[in-house]
Parts: C-alpha cells; sequence; structure tokens
DNA sequence: TTAATAAATTAAAATGATTGTTATTTAAAA
DNA sequence: TTTTAAATAACAATCATTTTAATTTATTAA
C-alpha cells in the first residue's frame, strides 16, 4: 500500500504535479476499494469520512489528473455516470468488464485476450490502437445459480 | 428505405406500440445518418429540420423505446453524451469502434471477431453473454498519414 | 356516432452529474 | 521575508437527461 503510494507520488512529481493531502486521500479510498468502480461521488462520500473538508469539485479535479497520467481509467457502464477504476501496476491494457444485466454486478477480467483481435485490426483497419475498451452484458454465475433454483 | 421503416412499424405493433409521426421521423433520421453516432440532441435538431414542432424530450423517449426494442444501440464514447447506432438489421452483435484520438473520427467495424474470444469468457468466467461494447482508441490510418509528412 | 379511456406528445420545470469561478490557502522560489 | 504559482473550498453555472402536468391524438365501448 505505502509503497504504491509512493510509486503515484514519483509518477505525480514526474508530471510536475505535488501529492497533496487532498489527493492522497482520494488515492488511498482508490486503493482501499481496488474491487470497485467508484463513482466520483462515492469516491468523494469515502474521503469525506477521513477528510471532512475535501470539497466535491477536487475531487473532480484529482480523478481528472490520475486519468491524464494513466493511473485510473475511466469508465462508463451506461448508467449516467463515470467510474474510476485503479490500473493496475505494469499492466499493458485495461482490464475487461462483466456486467450482469440481472443484479447490476461488475466483475472483472485481467486476463488480456485481446491480443490476437488487436493484431487483426492494426492489421486490417490500419488502426494503431493504444487502448481498449470491452465490457460483456449478459447474466453472471450467481444469478445463473438462482435461476435454477 | 421504405421498407426498413416497415419492419420497424411492424416491429413496434408486435410489443404494441405505435409508429407515430414523430417517432417515424426520428427514425427516418436514424436512417439517413447511418454512418454517424448522433446524440439526443443531434437527433433533435435534425428531426426538427422537417418537424419543427417536435420536443427534445419526445426524441430521448423515441431513443428509449428503440433501444428498448434492440433497434438502435445506446453507446458511450466517453464524451459526456449517449449516442444512438442503427443496429444493423439481422446482426447478431453490435458493432466495434475505432475512436480516433487525434481526430476524433469514430470509424466502425462489422465483423464479430469476437467469437473465440466471447467462447472463452462464458466457459471461464461462467458468464452467460448477451451483448458487447468494444471500442479501440487509438489513431486512425488518416492521421497516421498526415502525420508523416 | 359519441362518450370514455388510454397512449403519446409538448413545454416547462426539475434533477443530477460535471465544470467553471472567485476568493483564499498553501507551498515553492527569489 | 516577499513574491509567485499551484491547489483548494465554496459556490454558482452548465449541460444532458428525466419528470411533470396539461393537452392532443388515437382507440374502445356504449
Ligand atoms: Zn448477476
Ligand atoms: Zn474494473
Ligand atoms: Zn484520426
Ligand atoms: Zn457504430
Amino acid at each position: 500500500m505505502e509503497t504504491r503510494i509512493e510509486r503515484i507520488k514519483k509518477h505525480l512529481h514526474s508530471s510536475s504535479y505535488k501529492l497533496t493531502p487532498q489527493r492522497e486521500a482520494t488515492v488511498r479510498v482508490l486503493l482501499e476499494h481496488e474491487e470497485d468502480h467508484l463513482s466520483a461521488e462515492d469516491v468523494y462520500l469515502l474521503v469525506k469520512e477521513k477528510s471532512p473538508e475535501i470539497g466535491l469539485a477536487t475531487v473532480y479535479r484529482t480523478l481528472e489528473l490520475l486519468t491524464e497520467l494513466k493511473i485510473v481509467d475511466k469508465i462508463n457502464f451506461g448508467d449516467g455516470v463515470s467510474r474510476y477504476d485503479l490500473r493496475q501496476e505494469g499492466a499493458a491494457h485495461f482490464h475487461h468488464h462483466l456486467v450482469c444485466i440481472e443484479c447490476g454486478a461488475v466483475d472483472e477480467i485481467q486476463e488480456d485476450l485481446l491480443e490476437d483481435v488487436e493484431a487483426v485490426v492494426e492489421q486490417r483497419w490500419n488502426f494503431k490502437i493504444k487502448d481498449h475498451r470491452l465490457t460483456f452484458h449478459g447474466i453472471c454465475y450467481r444469478c445463473q445459480d438462482k435461476d435454477e433454483e
């Protein structure tokens, strides 16, 4: 945890940004909820528990900055809000998501899976891929079990 | 064109909805701009040219209805607006997108490409896939040519 | 055909997420 | 220490989308 914060601090410094207390509090919340897919409001409420003086706009600005630096990925599952996902350290690509249309759960796929597809796209469409977003909508294993009862 | 409208009309009827003049005007705009990825506002302005009395809320409701019936797909490229894409008739899956981070162009990939990946996901994650969203972000062929100059 | 009912629409207001503004604070540089 | 720049809080403003209430249109029943 602390070492990851240290690395993020260096990452900010190398782009001449500072890890202010507000930014650190925000990053800590993201680290403590790595499994989740928090909205800006979610992050704000969690940060507020420990640092009640922080403003929502600051959370937004911090998340924007972290997105710019590719420390987090911004993603949208079709409900009206953007969600923020810490990028795995050293991960070449953004991970994929499984969104259950019954219970709303969002599970993650860390494996790449797209290598072959991306090779085809780069060749056939002459498109230089920098990033991707892949989300599957369907029924999660939990809801399949429920349905069988 | 007319036959596609007819089929959409039947599709609505089979779910006991009517193809009102406002809905027809909206569908026509979508058909006339199949290549594009129009926002609700975009659709509204285009519909207004021929049917100035239509309201923005009606366009939103119509697009919502068409999305429910899977006549269009709602998609989000990360700017703050939802965009609406006519589904290819008979297409099993939603097509993929190439978003250029330099010029903003959005190109389409109609080929499936994901068959193998989806088989793996269904098996390994025990997830019943109903739909997907796949978007690549990168440099389009046009901008690559520009960069070489 | 006419009265009653339901569906769809308009226009306006409300909502909710996000962004911009301004004064203030904090940290770095001179 | 004084000066300057960066960051923040509090609030206002904006933008996309949804809701509401009144009206219109189409459908059904008498
Ligand atoms: Zn589920
Ligand atoms: Zn995730
Ligand atoms: Zn381009
Ligand atoms: Zn498309």
